[in-house]
RNA sequence: GCCGUUGUAGCUCAGGGGUAGAGCAACGCAUUCGUAAUGCGUGGGUCGGGAGUUCAAAUCUCUUCAACGGCACCA
């Protein structure tokens, strides 16, 4: 039998021969470092026989497959520790993440934090141990039978559902043993000891909120400690960045008990919002766009016609349009609500409201209507995230009404506005997903075809890789997500851009074609930032806080050494301030040392800092954020490289 | 919404049935200082809310709210 060689050389083997003895055949070293092979793209064990010709690629683990395996290994031991120290809880999936793994255990008292200390010295018991782990095939229902008799009722459940051409796998390590696809390394030593269990979580069975809760623990899993060193550390300044930690000590907002899930902007933090407010709109209005405002509360009429009464009801919230009962005792209401108003959730069907004003002819299309729109969405508790996921929030949002055969041009010239201005804020790390037609919607197939084709094509042209999410699309057409990660890399969904078939239909849209006949217009919902809530967070994350001086919301800080350069601080600082420049002016009596630090830890990008000297001599030191030297200039000169270095990329 | 954890001064946190603590911040006084913390002093709390156990609760129990970590959700 001839086995060929990632760098194509050819070997002859005898049939049957291990993984574990190719590596042997070719260097010692190699059959040391192997820790599973590669078998026509298949990862398998090292102790699994081979038969027939093939070509092979040995893992080792070193390689990134090998850490997959650490990873896979380890979550395999920490279900062996937790059944010999909590016997009766039952296993399900524990499959390799980003970092790490996890297992999910089912248990009626979920783990603590106590137990993870418990369960990590057991892991290292057993690797100690050094079990060897084999692999078994199983007949399925005698399988399923030794796990129900076990009283595993989920791991029965999963061979259940196992597709019917696959072989039921065991692996046992020693006297334990687990459902498991493979490969796993030779034996427990192969894990090593850098790893650790990092949280426990609460996870439903399946993915499904109507199923069990299960109890996940979280793990963290390397080659070696020096990797799992940098890994902690690199989470814990990771955890530095976070925009709720900042947003306090910067005092840009806050949120408290009374509004949850609403942002309390504070003078620092809506300086920020308002210079992104300011730059979006240049921004548009370049585009062709026009901005409207549209009403907050709104009849549930055109809720109902809309459709999101009946697809986005339990995320809105709903007003009685009653007088309130004014007598202390009795109920909220006068009288029993029946008419209802909802607090918008989205603009959408606002902006169709004035495109339906008057008659629209095939050549006012496309009209680009933007509405910086505040909406209110009933977010569900667990589900509120700082500002990356409230309550209320405001989108940079915007819908094109156009006709079909301006749909890629529209879709190609959005694409391109928002890497223009994601590269502004030096995002370049954008996930692009294409979602397309899930199973229950609306329309033609044939405008599916063409919807989900053209929005292909406007990345492809652009040269944008993407990655599609089937069925992921909404009810009325595909759409983009772009996709960012916030400093512990969770990734937050920031702009999109969403073709609808439906809506200009449901809420009696037209245009009079060249043909003099009525056509519903194609709608495009986009957004930039997304919300501006969102944008922030990960804004303020991504820069650690140390703004562009643009949005910063002190820009430059002028400070007097001695009571002596007072007055001259505040000169220049009248004269900033006059030009418009946002400016700050310490002239406390405090040493020049504790001054820099505070505004330096403030993360004030600039600070002019003065004494006699510069006020004998019209000059000022300039002192740049986290720099060690001084520059010293002319009072004039200074000002005008500042005045430049604040402005706004567009 | 579900599972778990945490709520003590403006902030960061210690304490854990018997008079409420620290550092920073604030305020006052002194200090006039050259690029990341000058010294001394003073004030500051219904220990998240409600109920219970107890002679006595910040501490124990229950309940409720919020935040945090996940899960589910995110047209």
């Amino acid at each position: 039998m001839t086995v060929t060689f990632p760098d194509g050389s050819v070997r002859s083997y005898e049939r049957g021969i291990t993984g574990l003895e190719i590596a042997e055949s070719i260097a010692k070293s190699l059959a040391k470092a192997a820790v599973a092979i590669e078998v026509d793209g298949t990862e398998w064990d090292l102790s699994r026989p081979l038969h027939k010709d093939c070509t092979v690629n040995i893992i080792k683990r070193e390689s990134e497959q090998g850490l997959a395996l650490i990873r896979h290994d380890t979550a395999h031991v920490m279900a062996q520790a937790v059944q010999e120290l909590f016997p009766g809880t039952q296993v399900t999936i524990g499959p390799v993440i980003e970092n790490g793994f996890f297992y999910d255990f089912g248990r009626k008292e979920p783990f603590s934090t106590d137990d993870l200390v418990a369960i990590e010295k057991k892991m290292h018991d057993i690797i100690d141990r050094g079990e060897t782990f084999e692999r078994e095939v199983w007949n399925r229902d005698d399988a399923i039978q030794y796990f129900k008799d076990k009283g595993e009722m989920f791991k029965a459940e999963i061979i259940a559902d196992l597709p019917p051409q696959e072989d039921v796998s065991v692996y046992k390590q020693g006297a334990w043993l687990d459902l498991c696809r493979g490969p796993h390394m030779p034996t427990t030593k192969h894990i090593g000891h850098a790893f650790k269990l990092t949280k426990v979580a609460g996870a439903y069975w399946r993915g499904d909120s109507d199923k069990a809760m299960l109890t996940r623990i979280y793990g963290t899993a390397w080659r070696d400690e020096k990797e799992l060193e940098a890994y902690l550390h690199m989470v814990e300044e990771a955890e530095k960045r976070d925009h709720r930690k900042l947003g306090k000590e910067m005092d840009l907002f806050h949120f408290q008990e009374e509004a949850q899930g609403s942002v309390f902007w504070h003078p620092k933090g809506f300086t920020i919002y308002n210079q992104l407010e300011n730059y979006i709109r240049r921004r548009i209005h370049a585009r062709g766009y026009v901005e409207v405002k549209t009403p907050q509360l709104i009849d549930n009429k055109l809720w109902e016609k809309s459709g999101h009464w009946g697809k986005f009801r339990e995320n809105m919230f709903v007003v009685p349009d009653v007088v309130p009962n004014t007598d202390e005792e009795g109920s909220i209401f006068k009288e029993e609500p029946t008419k209802f108003m909802a607090i918008k959730p989205m603009n959408c069907p606002a902006h169709v409201q004035i495109f339906n004003q008057g008659i629209k002819s095939y050549r006012d299309l496309p009209i680009r209507m933007a509405e910086m729109g505040c909406c209110h969405r009933n977010e569900a508790h667990g589900a509120l995230h700082g500002l990356m996921r409230v309550r209320q929030m405001t989108q940079d949002d915007a819908h094109i009404f156009c006709r079909e055969d301006q749909i890629l041009e529209e879709v190609k010239a959005f694409v391109q506005l928002f890497y223009e201005v994601y590269k502004d804020f030096g995002f370049e790390d954008i996930h692009i997903r294409l979602a397309t037609r899930p199973e229950i919607r609306a329309g033609e197939d044939a405008i599916w075809d063409k919807a989900e084709q053209a929005m292909a094509e406007a990345l492809e042209t652009l040269g944008l890789a993407f990655e599609y999410s089937p069925g992921e699309g909404a009810f009325y057409g595909p759409k983009y997500e772009f996709h960012l990660k916030d400093a512990i890399g969770r990734s937050w969904q920031m702009g999109t851009c969403q073709l609808d078939f439906v809506l200009p239909a449901r809420l009696d849209s037209h245009y009079i074609g060249e043909d003099g006949n009525k056509h519903h217009p194609v709608m495009i919902h986009r957004a930039i930032f997304g919300t501006f809530e969102r944008f922030i967070g990960v804004l303020i994350e991504s820069f650690g806080g140390k703004l562009p001086m643009w949005l910063a919301p002190v820009q430059c800080v002028i400070a007097s050494i001695t009571g002596d350069a007072n007055d001259y601080a505040q000169k220049i600082y009248d004269r900033m301030f006059a030009q418009g420049l946002r400016v700050a002016l310490d002239i406390r009596n405090e040493k020049i040392n504790y001054k820099v630090r505070e505004h330096s830890l403030a993360k004030v990008p600039v600070m002019f800092v003065v004494g006699q000297r510069e006020a004998d001599d019209n000059k000022v030191a300039i002192r740049r954020l986290g720099g060690k030297d001084q520059d010293i200039k002319s009072l004039d000169e200074a000002i005008e490289t500042f005045i430049n270095a604040c402005k706004a990329p567009y």
